[in-house]
DNA sequence: TTGCTCCTCACGTCACGTGAGGTGGC
DNA sequence: TTGCTCCTCACGTCACGTGAGGTGGC
């Protein structure tokens, strides 16, 4: 007969699962010998190693209890369901894989791909690191709040700072985020905003377009707020913006006529 | 700014998650709003979901607080254990997979594949299923014993059962089992027993077989009293063999000269 | 006597889950 | 007032790991 360790280690298990097995009823207690010690016979290691099996396979103790009293037909289709468990952990590990190399690459797991093309698309067209990690940071606390609708709100920007006068007042605007908040080029540059603001909604109510794209107030009103503490100027270009006209930053709409329009900030 | 809530959301995660990785000091506690509550800003949705990349991929925590404040090269060699990790869980999944295949089928796990091939020839020999198991549980006890020299013992029990002369003697042993213990045909059975034994013996001899095949003293001394205790006769057939010359049962020696021999038993 | 294996409590671990009891704005 | 989200304890879970203190035969 086996002593306790020979069977654990032929199973390939340790003394204390076989005795945890036998508090939890998954091994029946064999008989102690003249020193008080388990005793094994052939059907305990047959028993230990379904258990090992099962275990191993990640079911948990409590199923492979239930298991090891089944009949055959409870028993194909509990392998049935292991098998599947099984195979969606192969899924899944293949999938971290795939995700670790993208936090080893450093890329921003907290935006998805649409958005990472964008912020790259802004550093081609020349837009600095600082202004990118605004950018970035922008765009993923809206991620974070409505992820099904950046790949549609990916699209807008892509296509909208592709317009060469939108391009060119976007690296202006990083250029104007240096200025002090009083700066004597505000209201000129204002007035440069407003202009190409209201031609944008010219252009974009032919095909009406900007229904669409307004983003929900509370949110807006949370970038517009990252943008009012990061920015000195910002609170004097809003005040130049409503003397024109427009109010609101990332949800602007028009002052008397209530139109809406996905502004210049994210 | 999120809310614990939407924070956990977009990460994937519970918001129980999110403050036990606050409690660990994995994730900084945010400042709170006017009612007490968590307020999240975009660099805590990009640590938490760097801090879940890495807890998925299987990371304890204590080594994923680390791994935030490592640098390239430290995470770079990290990226690579934890990649070797998972494939090596998805290498075990995989190898999982085969062996509950193997359980559903009533394959006997606690018996190498060369043992399951034994038995598998005795069947075909004709040894009924009582006696199948019988070999059974002993190979069972054998291969936990000895799991090195099991083909070895298996390559010898399989060429030694292919004699017709043993094959012829195994099968009358099979039923001689069901004998009482004191069946009048026993002491002739012994005398061809005998007759086998000394045959196969000097056979051996000629390619020096008989040293190699000795199971260890203990093991032969268990594998006589499971003989034993489960078939009648063995005690008399014992004392009928020894007044032949020969005693024991797994381990046979000669009583005047000690030579051994792999008896007939298991 | 030392060394080894066995024995039975019983607390510890890891990553949260799950109430329990309470607050704050609609 | 009801419903919802948030808050802080604090105990529970799962499958054992890890001593603590003791026994039994060489």
């Amino acid at each position: 007969m086996l002593t306790i360790s020979q069977l654990a280690a032929y199973a390939g298990v340790t003394v204390r699962a076989v005795r945890h097995y036998h508090a939890k009823g998954l091994l029946p207690e064999p008989d102690r010998d003249h020193s008080g010690y388990r005793r094994y016979g052939a059907e305990a290691v047959v028993e230990l190693i379904r258990i090992r099996t099962l275990a191993d396979a990640g079911v948990p103790l409590s199923r492979v209890r239930e298991l090891l009293v089944a009949g055959e037909e409870e028993f194909a289709a509990a392998i049935e369901d292991i098998d599947r468990r099984l195979r969606a952990e192969i899924r899944d590990r293949q999938r971290h894989r795939e995700q670790i190399v993208h936090l080893a690459a450093g890329d921003s797991l907290a935006l998805p791909p649409e958005a990472v093309a964008y912020l790259d698309r802004l550093r081609q067209l020349g837009v600095p690191e600082r202004a990118i990690g605004f950018e970035r940071d922008a765009w993923i606390l809206v991620a974070a709040q409505l992820p099904d609708q950046m790949p549609m709100l990916m699209t807008y920007k892509l296509a909208q700072i592709e317009t060469p006068a939108v391009t060119a007042m976007y690296l202006d605007l990083v250029q104007a985020a240096d200025w002090a908040a009083d700066d004597p080029r505000l209201p000129a540059f204002a007035d440069r905003l407003v202009g190409l603001i209201e031609e944008s909604v010219e252009g974009e109510q032919d095909h009406g377009l900007e229904a669409e794209f307004a983003v929900d107030d509370d949110l807006a009103e949370l970038l517009d707020s990252v943008f009012l503490n990061s920015v000195p100027i910002a609170a004097r270009l809003l005040e130049l913006l409503e003397e024109r006209g427009w109010t609101g930053w990332t949800n602007l709409r028009r002052v008397a006529p209530a139109t809406r329009y996905a502004g210049p900030g994210p």
